[in-house]
RNA sequence: GGGGUCGUAGUUCAGUUGGUUAGAAUGCCGGCCUGUCACGCCGGAUGUCGCCGGUUCGAGCCCGGUCGGCCCCGCCA
């Protein structure tokens, strides 16, 4: 750089810095060379400013800027001037200046990038990840990770001024046993044996409220060792709280006025809580899911009753085998044409549907539809009434095991939204969730499993209940929804031995198991553990959420691809023999030649 | 583990029924150009049609396999 200190940044000069000797950093975004006068956009980190090379003024700087390319580095001195006549662009920040350069130093020069940076073209993920820190030079990529700066800021500061302490926790720990995959780390020290990254801190964050912290928090990465998804990647960051002594209430105080600071310190927006409020029944019963997306309606209609006796064998039988009829109402998509209905009949069966019935509503409540045959005209009538359903509707039918026909009215009335365009990105609604069941029966394993995790609380009034019928329990876990993403789950939870005992055998672990997985905790619960609970807040979904981004992947520095592969380095890759014996590792596959 | 979709110039894409020398835009290189802002004009260079195999007189195109990207199901307490 020589003597030259950078000034401003490329987005800070205006009208009221013309006179100004300044000097600006960055890099050459592009080059307009008219053979005399020469025009620079420079970029930085904060935006753009045009540089003009004038041979009348510096011939020597001008000679020099004729080499210019893309990307180059740049430092240039030279004088804020206005821009002449009518030439201001009203597009740039810094459009109505120019700098008139008087000293150009070429701090490195740059290949042809891979990739044009200059343009809203549509590049292919795996490029973008190979040249990542190309990438995000694009002005909408480092857009994403300063709003993702100012949410932790906001969070930080908002935490700490409600004495929360922020505590790390250990990223070599221990598996155990239930949730996701772990990722595991040998060690070498200990032939034999294996750390595990952290799925989450639960333990340790519990283990401090026991230390007494009182309120602790932690941004921190979390790692789960499963398929990747659009939302998901194996290495994710939450905000991880815990708090001593509080209820549900406080906790979802606590939050929402987080999540409102939040908003603030990004968008600017205020987001009004309280939040509203499901329990967890109803959002499976109206919307078929314990995540909903509330933006738009379509609510799902029991039709049980009505199908339990009624003239479709199909939907007869159904109803009286203890499965559900149930229905949503497409409001004005009759006019969906036969290939609609066929795709979204595809949609359905990907969840598990054996078909999906559709009624088309015509004037005075007619039905064009493949089943009207097989109800009596009063069936019809029950059916359009309860449903809501006049002229220009569109009704689907979902009948089958209750679980089943939930997922697939509940996916089809979010497919339905985003085809008619409802799902605006700048809505955002909350809705807690609340009144979990503590656990749900798993067929395959053919044993109870915990619907958030096994420390979670059940309602007091619910612990007798525990061994005799353990799928009527009720837990005290929330989960804050926002536009149909779980972005934040959290629990009061279990502070004594006995009750923890109780849910873990529930759970079909017994004592010795217990004690051997989680000895560590259950002998804290016997040493003075106060009532305590939390929750975390998946950051990468909330910032996507947030920038209105399509992929969790745009608001993360270095992603990985759908198949948990890093471009850029690499990773994961292959490490040597010596490596692997010292850990006591032996592959025993053959190597590929 | 399964389903879908894509892979052609540096980039984004087109490529007909299998038929001569694989195109466009943009970028890149050179020239001209003193007020552009996606500058303009003139000229030029640029291809492992992802990879392997098959069918065929002939394959970017058809078939089989494989690798990779993306989306989804399962999975993600």
């Amino acid at each position: 750089m020589g003597s030259l200190r950078r000034t401003h940044s490329c987005n800070d000069l205006g009208t009221g810095n013309v006179g100004e000797e300044v000097v600006l950093m960055g890099w050459v975004l592009r080059r307009r060379d008219h053979g005399g006068v020469i025009f620079i956009d420079l970029r930085d980190r904060h935006g753009l400013t045009q540089i003009v090379f004038n041979p009348a003024i510096e011939e020597e700087v001008h000679a020099k800027a004729h080499q210019l390319r893309s990307e180059w580095v740049l430092a240039v001195r030279g004088k804020v001037v206005l821009r002449p006549g009518d030439m201001a662009n009203p597009k740039l920040a810094t459009g109505a200046i120019e700098i008139l350069a008087s000293e150009l130093r070429i701090l490195n020069t740059s290949e042809t990038p891979p990739f044009p940076l200059d343009e809203e073209v549509e590049v292919s993920d795996t490029l973008r990840l190979q040249y990542r820190y190309l990438d995000l030079r694009r002005p909408e990529m480092a857009a994403n990770l300063i709003i993702r700066h100012k949410a932790v800021q906001a969070v930080r500061t908002y935490l700490h001024d409600h004495g929360f302490l922020e505590i790390e926790t250990p990223m070599l720990t221990r598996s155990t046993p239930e949730g996701a995959r772990d990722y595991l780390v040998p060690s070498r020290v200990n032939a034999g044996k294996f750390y595990a990254l952290p799925q989450s801190p639960q333990l340790f964050k519990q283990l401090l409220m026991i230390a007494g912290m009182e309120r602790y928090y932690q941004i921190v990465k979390c790692f789960r060792d499963e398929d990747l998804r659009a939302d998901r990647q194996p290495e994710f960051t939450q905000i991880d709280m815990e708090l001593s002594f509080v209820d549900e209430e406080q906790i979802i105080k606590v939050t929402e006025g987080m999540i409102t600071s939040l908003f603030r310190e990004t968008r600017d927006l205020d987001v009004a809580p309280p939040f509203k409020r499901i329990t967890y029944d109803q959002a499976i019963a109206r919307f078929g899911t314990d995540r909903p997306d509330m933006r738009f309606g379509f609510e799902i209609v029991d039709l049980t009753g009505i199908a339990s006796g009624c003239g479709f064998k199909v939907f007869r039988d159904i109803a009286d085998a203890g499965g559900i009829v149930r229905a949503i109402n497409a409001n004005n998509c009759a006019g969906f044409s036969r290939k609609d209905l066929d795709d979204l009949t595809e949609f359905a069966v990907q969840f598990g549907a054996k078909g999906l019935a559709w009624v088309k509503m015509k004037a005075a409540g007619e039905w064009q539809s493949p089943i009207a045959k097989f109800f009596s005209e009063e069936e019809r009538a029950e059916i359009t009434r309860t449903l809501g359903a006049t002229e220009g509707d569109l009704l689907f039918f979902g009948a089958d095991k209750p679980a089943v026909v939930c997922q697939v009215l509940g996916e089809l009335r979010a497919e339905l939204a985003r085809r008619l365009d409802l799902l605006k990105k700048d809505n955002f609604n909350f809705v807690w969730v609340t009144d979990f069941p503590l656990m749900e029966y798993d067929e395959k394993e053919k044993r109870f499993q915990a619907l958030h995790h096994p420390f979670t609380a059940p309602r007091d009034e619910d612990i007798d209940s525990l061994e005799k019928d353990p799928a009527s329990v009720y837990s005290r876990a929330y989960d804050l929804v926002l536009n149909g993403t779980e972005i934040g789950g959290g629990s009061i939870r279990i502070h004594r031995k006995d009750v923890q005992l109780k849910v873990l055998k529930a759970l079909s672990i017994g004592e010795e198991e217990a004690r051997d997985k989680f000895g560590f905790l259950l002998r804290a619960l016997e040493l003075g553990a106060p009532p305590h609970g939390g929750i975390a807040f998946g950051l990468d979904r909330l910032m996507m959420i947030i920038t209105g981004s399509s992929s969790i992947r745009d608001v993360i520095a270095f992603p990985k691809t759908q198949k948990a592969t890093c471009p850029l380095t690499e990773a994961p890759a292959s490490v040597s023999r010596k490596q692997l014996t010292e850990l006591y590792l032996r592959p025993d596959w053959k190597e590929k030649e």
